[in-house]
DNA sequence: TCATTAAATTGTT
DNA sequence: AACAATTTAATGA
């Protein structure tokens, strides 16, 4: 098998790679895992690899002042994350927890690095996916003003699922509502109606313990339940 | 394999 | 935030 189709199994990105560069970049990734509820690196930490999710979930979030646990980001499986604070150097500004028991791929900073300084194609790549999460950054803060919970749910529920970032995330996430609540800034109560409403409306299906997108298109562009029918 | 118990998750107030 | 109901996991016969 090719290096490309090997390194294709853990990273969607492989695609935009020759097979030289893939050879090198498999050469410098190594696989890890992680039990639910572990740490895989501390806020301050030098972590000097750049992490992909291969299976599990990973959160990224930090904890205040006040020793209250604050989510920022879910990244689902396929995601990767971590090129900041390796294209600068500098520690990391988020903890990492494994949500569930997750596997990932960790390549090695000079791999990155030399991919960074020399393939045309991982930099389309690293491009897309900042774009994607710039997006993402300015929805959240346009919508943090409208404070329609339901809205913040549905958004962040399809931010895992979505399709530039995590091409192969699937269409079902092990999330339990309180875990949900965290993601979306709102208590596990308000997840809980949110969730059973956007069930409702057929975008959703919810399990114990598990979510299933049924119309992922419809779910990023809910904007609550109009008062009035239009 | 089944029954019992503990733990986790969810639905409500 | 607290409580009750429900589901899953763990244990041991």
């Amino acid at each position: 098998m090719s290096a490309r189709d090997e390194l294709r199994k853990i990273a969607f990105w492989a695609h935009e790679l020759s097979e030289e560069e893939a050879a090198r970049a498999l050469k410098g990734i190594t696989r890890r895992q992680y039990d639910a509820g572990s740490t895989i690196c501390h806020k301050g930490d030098n972590f000097n690899a750049w992490l992909g999710v291969v299976s599990g979930l990973v959160k990224l979030g930090t904890v205040s002042s006040e020793g209250k646990d604050i989510t920022l980001a879910g990244v689902a499986r396929g995601g990767w994350l971590g090129e900041g604070s390796l294209i600068k150097n500098e520690a990391r500004k988020y903890d990492l927890v494994a949500l569930r028991d997750t596997s990932v791929a960790l390549m090695a900073r000079p791999t990155f690095m030399w991919l960074f300084e020399t393939s045309v194609g991982f930099n389309r790549f690293l491009v897309r996916q900042l774009n994607e999460r710039i997006g993402q950054f300015i929805a959240m803060v346009e919508y943090d003003r409208m404070l329609d919970p339901d809205v913040r749910v549905a958004r962040h529920i399809a931010w895992l699922f979505n399709p530039v970032l995590y091409p192969d995330a699937g269409d079902s996430i092990d999330m339990t509502q309180e875990e949900v609540g965290l993601l979306s800034g709102v208590g596990r109560q308000t997840a809980n109606k949110a969730l059973a409403q956007l069930e409702a409306l057929g975008l959703i299906v919810v399990q114990r313990g598990s979510i299933s997108v049924r119309d992922p298109v419809r779910l990023a562009r809910f904007e609550g339940e109009p008062k009035k029918a239009r």
